[in-house]
DNA sequence: GTTAGGG
DNA sequence: CCCTAAC
């Protein structure tokens, strides 16, 4: 029954984050995958999340796993969570052999990665017993960590065999063999869980034995897992295998956050290129694309915290704010050339991704999960990628920690280019349209912001009004190239992001905005809101059409009070009567309309 | 995806 | 600003 709910349950999450399992696969690295679920399994029965609406369960379990298991190897110490998670007992279940044999860079083995899963998805038993309403079993630790002796040493040793077996076996099929060579320690652990990603997904027709548990390497403590990693990154700078990660930074729990996002990163991307060679399995890596991901940003996180607080409690406050943006899900796009590759099924040939030709404008991006679709209009990793590919460059990979800090001094460097504020006087013409080409508007206010001193007197924001939002959500965005362009050093270029899962943060409407909207409305009516915000905000990221709905709903209220009543920034008079006057010449518009309609409806 | 309105 | 119902 369990491993039946198990693989119901792996088979959600696979589908739910797509081909990027490495990332549960390498997050969940020191546990065992039965320890994960029994942890999910609990969360759900806890109803932890059941409030939240909109998303599965599992999807939430798995992300909340995921960001909590994050923030605990960096709160507990060295060894206990790791260890003591450790779960000896996933090796018990059976492995297929032929999945252990499979190279994980085996093109066949990378191509079939889905589909087996695939099939154990559509598997009709799988979900008719789901649909059922198959219930977990009951959340006994039976078969995980408490029974099982920890041995650490053996498991290692499981580990290592597997590893240089899997060198042994398969060294045609290793990019780059001796980046794996057997002093590896780093080496082994990418390829151990590369394995394990090949491997473990993997359902076979009619196999009952599947599993995701076995195999996977154990790291005896976070801190040998993040030094792991981060040998792996300078090694892969030699091999150019990948991510290097080039910068130490302040918190070690945002490094090795890092760390790990750029590392599963890479390994995705890794997964995609060796797959591309699916025809010449022959070639070493004559038709593979190597990709190696320079940098990888930890997205914008804004933390606002007492100066009296205490370190620990920023801790706290950071992880916090990480679990939030974890949990609502990442999902990866690509661009080529600043153009965002919608069809996962496109090839990287066909996508333009291949051997021999030099990408320069290979972009990742990990954002929130449902963002992906949401702008699709003006969307384009344009903003994200190109806008600012320029403007800022290796030199703020130190940036987005920097701007953790519980400062309220916003990130200098951040956001420069976009910081313009409503200027009116921007807009000779009457329209106090607030697009402006250039400057978006989008972005938080800047304490430098050169547009401040128009129309509104004061800025429009503190200093603490850091934007986290940005529609374009992409929480990290990375240049990319192929292996030959490694001398090259891609710009890399910040951008906001919006934690995910966190409320937006709260952006006054500044006197210019208001005006904007006041003149909007007269212009478009009180109904059309979608319109106002393309006529008047189009450019304003974080200002939706139902903000400015809203905000309309609160001048109109405003402007009904007495103004000792009202709060926030002063709102001219001047712009709250023609608030009224607006709003009552639109309820007459609408009052008229009406009145028409139900004429007609008697005639 | 938009609107409208309550929270 | 969020959430939802309703369209």
């Amino acid at each position: 029954m369990f491993a039946l709910v198990q693989k119901v349950l792996l088979c959600r999450i696979w589908e739910l984050i797509g081909g990027y399992w490495v990332i549960f696969q390498n997050l969940f690295g020191g546990f065992g995958f039965n320890d994960l679920l029994l942890n999910c399994h609990h969360q759900c029965l806890n109803g932890k999340r059941s409030s939240r609406k909109k998303i599965e369960l599992n999807e939430m379990c798995a992300f909340d796993m995921l960001a909590t298991l994050a923030g605990k190897l960096l709160t507990e110490g060295e060894n206990s969570l790791l260890l003591s998670n450790t779960n000896p007992t996933a090796v018990k279940e059976t492995v297929n052999p032929e999945v252990m044999k499979s190279h994980p860079l085996d093109q066949d083995s990378c191509n079939e990665s889905e589909t087996p899963l695939k099939e154990a998805m559509d598997s009709p038993d799988l979900y008719s017993q789901m649909e059922l309403g198959v219930k977990p079993p009951p959340l006994v630790s039976s078969d995980s960590s408490t029974e099982m002796p920890s041995d650490r040493e053996n498991i290692k040793i499981a580990w290592t065999e597997v590893v240089d077996r899997e060198c042994e076996d398969n060294s045609s099929a290793c990019t780059h063999p001796k980046a794996f060579g057997p002093h590896s320690k780093v080496s082994k652990k990418v390829l151990s869980t590369k394995h394990r990603k090949a491997g473990s997904p993997r359902v076979h027709k009619g196999d009952k034995n599947y599993s995701v548990c076995e195999m996977k390497p154990t790291f005896r403590n976070s801190s040998l897992f993040y030094t792991r990693q981060r040998t792996q990154f300078k090694r892969k700078k030699q091999f150019g295998q990948g991510s290097i990660f080039t910068r130490e930074v302040t918190g070690e729990i945002l490094l090795w956050e890092v760390n790990v996002v750029c590392f599963l990163i890479s390994f995705s991307v890794k997964r995609e290129a060796s797959a591309a060679k699916i025809q010449k399995p022959m070639h070493e890596s004559k038709d593979k694309v190597k990709l190696c991901i320079k940098s990888f940003q930890i997205p914008e996180l804004l933390i606002e915290i007492p100066e009296t607080a205490t370190v620990g409690s920023l801790k706290k406050k950071v992880l916090e704010a990480m679990a939030a943006m974890l949990g609502d899900g990442l999902h990866v796009g690509v661009a080529v050339h600043g153009k965002k590759v919608k069809d996962d099924t496109a090839t990287l040939v066909q996508t333009g991704i291949n051997h021999g030709k030099k990408i320069e404008n290979l972009d990742f991006s990990i954002e929130p999960k449902f963002v992906s679709e949401s702008k699709k209009t003006n969307n384009s990793s344009q903003n994200v990628v190109q806008e600012d590919s320029h403007v800022t460059d290796l030199g703020d990979l130190t940036e987005p920690l920097a701007s953790i800090p519980p400062t309220t001094s916003p990130p200098e460097n951040q956001v420069s280019y976009q910081e313009l504020t409503p200027n009116l006087v921007q807009s000779p013409v009457q329209s106090p349209s607030l697009n402006c080409h250039e400057s978006d508007y989008d972005s938080a206010p800047s304490p430098n912001s050169p547009a401040e001193n128009m129309s509104s007197p004061e800025k429009n924001s503190n200093p603490k009004d850091l934007d986290t939002g940005d529609e374009s959500k992409a929480m990290v965005v990375h240049r990319m190239e192929m292996e030959e362009a490694f001398a090259v050093v891609p710009a890399r270029k910040t951008k906001r992001v919006e934690p995910v899962g966190q409320r937006r943060i709260r952006r006054p409407f500044s006197v210019a905005e208001v005006e904007a909207l006041v003149h909007a409305v007269e212009k478009l009516g009180t109904g059309r809101w979608r319109d106002v915000k393309i006529r008047a905000f189009d450019n304003a990221k974080h200002r939706t059409y139902v903000d400015l709905k809203d905000k309309w709903k609160t001048l109109v209220h405003t402007a009904s009070i007495a103004p000792q009543q009202r709060r926030g920034e002063p709102v001219p008079q001047e712009l709250l009567d023609r608030v009224l006057q607006a709003q009552a010449y639109w309820a007459h518009q609408q009052a008229k309309l009406q009145l028409k309609s139900e004429a007609c409806l008697l005639t």
